[in-house]
DNA sequence: TTGTATGCAAAAGGTTTGCAATGAT
DNA sequence: ATCATTGCAAACCTTTTGCATACAA
């Protein structure tokens, strides 16, 4: 039987990026690693700070993105810091610029008709398809970062 | 030929759900209604504000936040406001609590073989389902609204 | 040694709340 | 008349930044 997915070695991802492996760094990546919840920054910082006496939540922050940056870790969601509003209640997917943090509707179909899981426990209301790349402006001007 | 969605009419599926038409409310649902992009609430601030006198920031996340909470509007991504870390990067979806923000991973091969829009100018690097509902421990406390 | 990473403090968003006044039904 | 909604100001939460120090390679 094949188990559920193994805990990651982070650190050893960190490695290969090239980036430095700090205490720092090792505890918070060590710490994300063991978690199958989807923790905030805060709430890394909180595990993690009883370990590494005058930890910085700055740090932990820094660590974060600049893991994420790297690959090293993912993000869920994506979508910038603000919240943003849709006219449109009705199921339907989107594309997010990742550079900019645009996003536009994305509607299909076949995309509306997928198996909802079961036996989840979960109540599924409902679900959307997001898509995560750069959009048309952000790929002209290669390094735009500007936000939307 | 099925033209694209047409304009929703918020202010009246404010009214239906019993909610009071303000001047304020029906500026912010009209501001809403005619943008395709998915404004911050910030965004829409700036742009009803000219034309709604003394209008406050204030109000406008207070609408907007009614309404979504109404199902007058939706809203992209809903998660909390803070940002989620995920220790794996590989391609995985999600299964999202409205009520207290937990993420639960869910993996399916199915769902890892969606086709990937093209024509569409966005240059698509990756995407996950989102599977929004309420989780077991959410269900039990039904009023449950602890966040996690 | 040398550049990167950390800590501190302070600022910068983004959003929420208490309370009195205003307005819709 | 009555309760919901608004505006203001202030608080709150999350995240970012400047700068000097400390550390990994």
């Amino acid at each position: 039987m094949k188990t559920s997915t193994a805990v990651p070695d982070l650190s050893a991802r960190c490695r290969e990026k090239g980036l430095a492996l700090t205490a720092q760094r090792s505890a918070v990546l060590g710490e994300l690693a063991g978690r199958l919840d989807h923790p905030t920054a805060d709430q890394v910082y909180e595990a993690v700070s009883p370990k590494v006496p005058g930890l910085s939540r700055t740090t932990v922050y820094r660590v974060l993105d600049t893991m994420a940056k790297a690959g090293v870790i993912g993000v869920v969601g994506s979508l910038g810091a603000a919240m943003r509003f849709d006219p449109t209640t009705g199921r339907h997917h989107h594309l997010m610029c990742v550079e900019c943090h645009k996003v536009v509707d994305f509607e299909d179909p076949k995309l509306d008709a997928l198996k909802v899981p079961t036996g989840t426990g979960f109540e599924i209301g409902d679900y959307s398809v997001q898509f995560k790349g750069t959009c048309p402006e952000c790929r002209k001007k290669s390094g735009g970062n500007r936000r939307n």
